[in-house]
DNA sequence: CGAAAAAGATGACTTTTATCAGGTTTGATC
DNA sequence: GATCAAACCTGATAAAAGTCATCTTTTTCG
């Protein structure tokens, strides 16, 4: 399973306008652009380890990576999900500390490495976009603050529902009216999302689907009724 | 119970060296200086509430104060405990959103607000402080990331012990030999932080008590065995 | 000081969810 | 297309933790 390189420029990226580098002048995006490698994975790929010491920026141009944590028994908990467009990495490289995450891919997936020092340089000498990305990290912040409440206080029904939606919402096709979610998450993925055994999601996802909430189409779901899912995640009161 | 206000140059704050402030050149640290307001709070007093938008920092100088976010049932989760020589508030501030936490006195604090357009500006026109503070706020999501996989995946008891020997490290006195957290949290507090149920931190607390583990001094609690607190956190294999 | 409120403690009970053990189905590979 | 592994599913059981009710102790405050 050798890594296969591929080239795409930056200005020329389809991810471009979903990405934090939209909006960057044409300089730093080339410059961004000359030092970068692509590289495509093939699932099951890791793309950087816990415990490593981060040397760059991933951007994620294609396919699914999952950024989970390992417990002591093994267990797996996944933080996010990227997808193209995300940045993948930013954090521990941001922090200067090792990752504390594995980075392993789910979907066949074209990933950019851009080297710390390139990135760097155009964070030091662009405040806008040095603006820009502190912005996305108290976002994300934001975000997993959300998640440490859920966690603490909803049980495992509720969150299971609370995440199928919020998948729906970020890894839904364009588009409103789409309602698949665009991801082939085994059992055990979602439940290392949701933070519970596989088998109690199998359980919850055959209560939904009979209850006529969701439905399974191949590998991947289909929220059928987003209302009466957001009642069991307990999100709206009626 | 009127807002007291009191002054105290930053350069002479005590809390100065323990603080993202520390290392701004002395101009911009006259900049904050001038348009700070220092306020005093006693215990139960709000410094902000959720779902309000922020219009500034604040930044500790005594006492502590809890951010917590409140469940649809009324339960609170906090988040975390600020010190003296924290920021409070930074995250909404930098995201431009509204605050999605309520900050609340848990010891009588004195607390300085520094106007979003002063912080801004010192931020905007002094790269190194920029990246101090980018550094800190992913070293912080770090942290919520691995509260985020202990939460999923830890029971209460190993999540009781685990935060038992946080709050020791973070609130307990100078020096090594501190056993001491000082922090007068009440047992619904202290569930808040662990994600439980009070009935069963007062269960736990008094095993953990009988097993001398802990002690209790007034209010507060004194770690006596580490080592066996971190068996029990599941920190340590042996 | 004394009353009221808040915090702490304990017991009984129930619910939720993890775990284990055994199945079947699906999918990949030779 | 046979074989093996992985993923998926189901049922039984046990443990963990929440809830509720009640009681005691401590704190607060007029």
């Amino acid at each position: 399973m050798a890594k296969v390189e591929f080239n795409i420029a930056c200005t020329l990226c389809d991810h471009l306008k979903d990405s934090l580098f939209n909006g960057l002048n044409p300089e730093d995006l080339s410059r961004i652009n000359n030092h970068k490698t692509c590289i495509q994975y093939k699932k099951g790929q890791n793309i950087f380890y816990e415990g490593t010491r981060p040397t760059g920026l991933y951007c994620m141009n294609g396919g699914k990576v999952k950024v989970f944590k390992n417990n002591v028994q093994g267990k797996e908990f996944i933080i996010y999900i990227a997808k193209p467009g995300d940045f993948l990495g930013y954090r521990a490289l941001l922090s200067e500390e090792f990752y504390q995450a594995t980075a392993t891919v789910l979907e066949d997936a074209k990933i950019c490495f851009i080297p710390k020092e390139s990135f760097f340089e155009v964070l030091q000498k662009n405040p806008t976009f040095m603006r820009r990305v502190v912005q996305a990290v108290c976002h994300e912040m934001g975000i997993m603050e959300e998640k440490l409440a859920e966690l603490a206080h909803k049980s495992v029904r509720e969150r299971l529902a609370a995440n199928l939606l919020m998948l729906k919402e970020s890894y839904g096709m364009e588009g409103e009216g789409s309602t698949l979610i665009e991801l082939a998450l085994s059992r055990e993925d979602l439940a290392s999302i949701v933070g519970t055994a596989t088998e109690t999601v199998i359980r919850l996802l055959s209560e939904f689907k009979a209850d006529g909430l969701i439905a399974f189409e191949g590998k991947k779901i289909r929220v059928l009724d987003a209302r009466k899912l957001a009642k069991q995640a307990d999100l709206i009161i009626a």
